[in-house]
DNA sequence: CAAATAGTGGACAATTTTATCCAATATAAA
DNA sequence: TTTATATTGGATAAAATTGTCCACTATTTG
């Protein structure tokens, strides 16, 4: 469904969330371990994250990534996964043909719209807050 | 969604369908064309498909590849899912957990659940023959 | 200013997926 | 039985994705 990076970031972006919500940076690391991914990977995906102001990251000592009050209210899983895995999602073809096509559909075009504009209303409608919510009343998990 | 394999395999069966039904017979280039894939690669999906009873092969002059009346019928396009990318599609995590898990939930399952539920269905209710009908009669497209 | 800290960016390596090539096998027809 | 034809299977190669390493920059603190 979606590229290993992308799970990743919106794991990360999760556990980010919900450290902001008690006030907390974190650091590659911490992230790393929280959601059990490669550090060195995961930075690249916080910094492509980051330039896309879903999170924002500072430098030095007392550094780390965080999420400010307003990205929190704002930002749905959707914006993440376009910043990482691109508009795919919106307007690939699930067949694989150049992009999807009303006029010359691939002959699973009908199935696979109504699935996938279903998963667009998802990603656009479901808040990274509310995740991060859910996951610090540890209702759910981020590794295993 | 799908890997590129699994997009090859749905759309030479549908072609190899649609051409079992005017009783022909394809070869590996007929479907590479009329599906505009790498042959070589189109091979080895065939072959995986043919090893699954999702379509026959036969050998030599006058061989080819072809889809018998019973398979035209019983033929859904999960089959063909679940024979080249596996079962990642019913029981993978959408967050890339390990498995889909019920008690330890990842952050966004209850919302890729009910989706994937869906695509589930789909999959499992989709008959390669009324694809390949849909496709004999111009109304959908195998390559642009 | 010096030292310590934490993210950044670039090069590189490993793995997986996609794609190619060719010899071998099976089969039908002449 | 020879020849032509078409799929099969194995070895490789190319490309994309995933993952690692390390020097550099920015920033805080002493
Ligand atoms: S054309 Fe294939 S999904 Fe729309
Ligand atoms: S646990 Fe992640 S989708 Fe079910």
């Amino acid at each position: 469904m979606f590229s290993k990076a992308c799970e990743y970031g919106i794991r990360a972006s999760i556990f980010i969330a919900e450290q902001s919500l008690i006030d907390r940076k974190v650091s590659l690391k911490d992230v790393a371990e929280a959601i059990d991914s490669p550090a060195a990977y995961t930075s690249k995906i916080l910094q492509k994250l980051s330039r896309n102001n879903i999170i924002n990251s500072d430098k030095g000592p007392t550094g780390g990534f965080s999420m400010g009050k307003k990205e929190l209210e704002k930002v749905k899983l959707g914006s993440i996964v376009f910043a990482i895995d691109g508009e795919s999602i919106y307007n690939g073809c699930g067949l694989g043909l150049k992009k999807c096509n009303e006029k010359m559909p691939c002959p699973v075009h009908n199935q696979f719209k109504m699935i996938r504009d279903q998963l667009k209303k998802m990603l656009e409608t479901t808040t990274v807050l509310s995740l991060a919510v859910d996951y610090e009343k540890g209702f759910s998990f981020l590794k295993r």
